[in-house]
DNA sequence: CAATCGTGGAA
DNA sequence: TTTCCAAGATT
């Protein structure tokens, strides 16, 4: 059967080419998996390294994490992206301890699933890692390399295109050396079957690849259908007081930037100018300084329109009568306990 | 199901 | 400079 020969091929090259030196393959203890395999969904290698080095510091067990605060974990994550990994990643610590004893159910791929932030190859990845059972991961590096190798055609956005993707995954896993076969196969999507320029020259099972023999490496996989990027316009207030502190509110959870701290933010300057005269009666605006910051994303293109304000009424303004635990003032000796977004980071160059 | 959710590296 | 998308999950 060609799919044991695939497995044969690829962990004889994984005994020296594979990659066994990144700081998540220290020892195999779920809790250390976990925080790795989440840091890399959707992130790359050079980037989740120093991340993690700094969250296992701080948090070296699933205990310590789940007794953080909120804003303690963002910080720690603020930088990476897609922050709802970061506040599901606290509650399910917090669920491991109260719900499992402490201790991931590694030994069950569906409890594994049922965990916040845990899909379907996070959860077998963990699992192959930790216990060695066998389990089916799904990563982008595994749809590239199992695309090629059955030449499957179509973006693997679309969910038909998917379970093809998953079925030729699960067709070419082993039943046996699951750790190293799962490790391998990323390992050749990331170094030898990479986007572009494939070094099929050196593939361990270019032999059996359907993309190379019908010359389909460059196209496959199949690139995601291109569509204009759409464009949002903003304004944030930027109001400091006379300790130097900032005013800034708690993002909402659904949202860019959920459970960051950013700047007052509004859809339009009316609306902006209304917040100052009625909810906060305490600054005027100071139209001189205007500053604009572009952000880009996945799915759009945002411009925000800094608008600096002077308090007015600064024994006023500055009462903590008026703030909550979503909107209040932090001087900058405090950033290192919140997570701060990214016009935060840029405004004030930290 | 299709859209949403960040950032930075590579080409 | 622009384009693409990476160790995906959630709604």
């Amino acid at each position: 059967m060609s799919s044991k020969r695939f497995a044969h091929q690829l962990l004889h090259w994984y005994q020296t080419q594979g990659r066994k030196n990144l700081p998540w393959q220290k020892n195999r203890l779920p809790y250390n998996i976990w925080v790795s395999e989440i840091m890399l969904q959707q992130t790359q290698v050079v980037t989740v390294i120093d991340y993690y080095q700094r969250f296992m510091a701080r948090f070296p067990d699933v205990n310590s994490l789940a007794a953080a605060t909120t804003d303690e974990v963002m910080h720690l994550w603020a930088g990476l992206g897609y922050y709802t990994r970061a506040r599901n990643l606290h509650r399910c610590a917090q669920k491991v301890v109260t719900e499992h004893q402490g201790e991931f159910p590694v030994h069950s791929l569906e409890a594994m699933q049922n965990l916040p932030g845990i899909g379907p190859s996070t959860a077998a990845a963990i699992c192959a890692f930790s216990t060695g059972q066998r389990a089916v991961i799904l990563d982008g590096n595994v749809k590239r390399v199992v695309a090629r190798y059955f030449a499957i055609e179509g973006w693997y956005g679309k969910a038909q295109v998917s379970k093809q993707l998953w079925q030729a995954a699960d067709q070419l896993t082993p039943n046996e050396q699951l750790p190293e076969y799962t490790q391998a196969i990323m390992d050749l999507g990331a170094t030898l079957c990479t986007r572009s320029k494939p070094q099929c020259e050196i593939c361990p099972v270019a032999s059996g690849c359907a993309a190379k023999a019908q010359n389909l490496t460059e196209q496959l996989p199949t690139p995601r259908p291109k569509k204009t990027l759409a464009q949002k316009t903003r304004y944030a207030l930027v109001v400091l007081n006379s300790q130097g502190a900032v005013l800034l509110e708690k993002r909402p959870d659904q949202g860019i930037w959920g459970g960051l701290w950013s700047f007052p933010e509004f859809t339009d300057p009316q609306a902006l100018e209304e917040w100052i005269l009625t909810h906060q009666p305490l600054a005027k605006l100071e139209p001189s300084l205007k500053i604009t910051q572009s952000h880009l994303f996945s799915h759009y293109q945002l411009t925000l329109h800094l608008w600096v304000a002077q308090l007015a009424k600064p024994q006023l303004a500055e009462n903590p009568a008026n703030y909550t635990n979503q909107l209040n003032w932090y001087d900058q000796k405090k950033f290192g306990n919140i997570g701060l977004a990214a016009p935060i980071k840029k405004y004030f160059s930290c």
